[in-house]
Order: C-alpha cells, then structure tokens, then sequence
DNA sequence: CGGCTACTTGAACAGAGTCAACTATGGTGG
DNA sequence: CCACCATAGTTGACTCTGTTCAAGTAGCCG
C-alpha cells in the first residue's frame, strides 16, 4: 500500500476535507480521528449520513465519479492517509488483493447506511438515539477506542440529531430520557454504556459479533 | 463476463430472491424486472432500501461478508443472471476492469442510499414523494423504461410509504395533493410526469445528467 | 466583561400516525 | 353465475409524536 501513498494530511476539527459538489482528487483513508459525511438541501437542512472513523475510506465515490454528492468534516484532529485518485486504477490492476478490500470497504458502507435509513425511517426518537449511540459506541470499541465501557464522544446533540433526522429539542429531550432510564451516562464529551443489555432492547438491535475487516 | 455467469434465474411478482441474514452462494446481475431491497424490524416494521432495475447488482453483500443483512423481493417477473459467490475473486485477479466496473456499482449503490437518507431523514412527506417518484422515473428512464414521459410503474401505495418512512395512509393523502396540483398522475399502474419542473421544485433537486454506467 | 457554543426547558402548534369504515377490482371455487 | 375473499386504494375523525418558538443556563475564550 505504500507504494499507492501520496502522503499524510493533518486536519483541525470542524475543517471540511472534502465539499460537497466539489471534484477532489484525492482518495483518503483515516488513520486517526473521526468525520463525518453529510448532504444538505437548497435550504440548510443538513443530514448526516455516517461518520468515518479510523481505517474507513474517505472520498471513494469522488475516486468513481469524479465528483462528490456528499460533504466531509472533521470531528476532531484528523490524520489523514492521501493516495491521488487516479492510481486507483493502478492497484486495481496490480493488486487484486487490495482491490477487492476497497469492495470489501464500500459494501461495509452500504450495510452502515441501511443501516441507518431503517433507523431513520422506521425506529422512533427513544430507539433511534439507543440504536445510534450503540451503532458508534461499537464501531469505536472495533477499532481500540474505548476503555471500559466508556468512549470520548466528539459530537454535540446537533450531530445527534442530524444524523436521525430530528429536531435539536427533541433529540435533547429523547437523550435525557434514555439517561434517566440508567442506560447511559454522556458528559464531557465521556460516553458510557451503563445496561448494554437495556440499551440493546430498545434499540431493537441484537448483538452480533462482526466479521474481522481489512485495513489498507 | 459470459466466462463467470452460471446461468439465469426466473422469478416471479412477490417471491423472495434472497432472505435477510440468509447466506446466499449467488451473485446476481437483474437482466428484466424490478425488485426491491428491504430490512424489518422485529416487530414487523418495514424499510425499503432501495429498488433494483436491469443492470443493477444483487447479492454483493453475501459475496463479500457471507450474509445478507437485507431481503430482495421481486416486484414484476424477474431474469436474473447468476454468478457462483466464490468466482468474485477469480474476476478481481483476472479481469481488473470488470473488479472497478463491480466497485464502481457499489458506490453507485452508495450514492443512491445517501440521496434516500437525506430525503426520508430531512425532507417532508410531499417532498418524500416527489423526490422518489422523480428519483424512480429517472433511473427506469436511463435504461430505456419509459415511453415519452410514462412509465408502467410495478409498486404499490405500501411500497412508497415503506420506502419514505411514512404510514399508508399519509401517503395516500399526500400523493392525493402531488395529483392535484397537476404534478403527475398516476393510475392503473401507470405513472406520467405531467409538471417536471413543479416536480423538481417540491422535490428541492436538480435534473443533473448522469455519467455513462458500466452494465457488468 | 462580553460573546460564543452547547445544552436545557416549557408551551403552543402541526405534521404525520392510528383507527375505522368504505369502495373497487380481480380471482376462486361451489 | 355468483357469493366470497383478498388486495389496493380512499376518506374522515381523532390522537400523538415530534417541531417550532422562546427564553433561559453554563462553560469557555479573547
């Protein structure tokens, strides 16, 4: 892989990587920190469509198409692993192996995003930010971010509600809930998991072991 | 690609084509029909994904993580041609452009679910409508679906609220409006685009053109 | 000491859900 | 031939989840 590597890119949180509708030429994957992707319409409504954190690909459907449907930003200090997008074809070419973990990274993408339009679409607000806060709280623990059942945050209430399609009050009012009820505890940006198994029921989620992943 | 396809596949309207959490040894390319991809929740409550049309993949889910975290139902008569799971890997180390054609679909998939996101997460229940119908008419005119303007469109009522996160009976109602204020009409099964300009407008999108797709 | 961002909270409102009844159509089998 | 049933669509009345508006508090930084 680092025969492909162009060099690394630091970024500062709330620093975009890549704009939506822009044409970067650059396929990035994170080494460290988290992001998140994110369309907006004409007016501002802003969606957040999931967050990347280290070891996922950022930018492969600009690498595809040449140009980005969707936003990046930075949650936190970022490091950044940069290839130029036209040697994708390269390793496509030349390493098979590699090729088919950028098909193993995109269809994980996809799973994540279906996801969460089931949760977007049909859980209500209690379920959601359960389902939401487990979806992060596991992937973080995936990758060695977490010490004991707790985790370091970095999103605020509005990415929280951004990302499941609710109103900043009620996103408020529906995390308060899901507190008082002892599943969680979430202050100072320190998340913990208090009755994983309560958590777990009202997010309608079980608890399935995943498959080991690729990283490039 | 005659080299890896194993045959083809008839369906029929409503019949399964793969099982949520099943393990399907298959990988499917849709020649005729649609279908749709969708995922429930325990208690029932469904959420279609997305749809599939000719030229579209199937299964690449199971051909790389071994299991299907989504259902695929046929929605008209269906042919499929089927592809053994485990050639995928032959194809990236024999042909490398076929391995980016695969990559490029799924991002294209990804592309697609994000655009869902946005519009079941941020848009209202008349803009929901619109922008799917839009969206549908504009993916089954890029294959040569449509005949000036209509479309025979094989889904119900159910089908659209299922898809946007609305009840049936919402979505009723305000496809009532969509109708009334001359946008489209929609009868028998048939769709025509009356007002493409009024639609796109409630929608909140633009008509871009579309790059050229690889068909596998 | 402002001024900023994140978070809270209450009250009024509305978009969408639920319940229930009814129409239309097509297929099935006695 | 028709009673019966299932599916799809329609409509009205009522309810409720979640939104909007508004007014706060708390912590941080220059």
């Amino acid at each position: 892989m680092e025969e492909f590597k162009q060099g690394e890119l630091t970024i500062a949180p709330g620093a975009p990587i890549v704009l939506e509708e822009s044409n970067s030429p650059h396929l990035y994957t994170v080494l460290e920190g988290w992001a998140f992707r994110y369309k907006t319409l004409p007016d501002g409504r802003r969606q957040i469509l999931n967050y990347a954190m280290p070891g996922d690909l950022v930018g492969l459907q600009s690498s595809v198409f040449e140009v980005m449907s969707h936003g990046v930003e930075a949650l936190t200090d970022m490091l950044l692993c940069v290839f130029p997008r036209d040697k994708l074809w390269n390793l496509y070419t030349r390493h098979p192996g590699l090729a088919f973990d950028v098909t193993w990274l995109a269809s994980r993408e996809e799973r994540l995003l279906d996801e969460n339009l089931l949760t977007v679409g049909r859980r209500t607000a209690l379920e959601r930010i359960a389902f939401l806060i487990w979806h992060l709280y596991k992937r973080a623990r995936s990758v060695g971010l977490t010490k004991g059942g707790r985790l370091d945050l970095p999103i605020t209430q509005q990415h929280l509600a951004d990302t499941l399609g609710l109103s900043l009050v009620h996103t408020n009012k529906t995390l308060k809930k899901l507190k008082a009820r002892g599943c969680i505890s979430w202050e100072e940006r320190t998340l913990e998991i208090r009755d994983k198994a309560g958590l777990l029921e009202i997010a309608q989620v079980e608890d399935t072991d995943e498959a080991p992943r690729p990283f490039l």
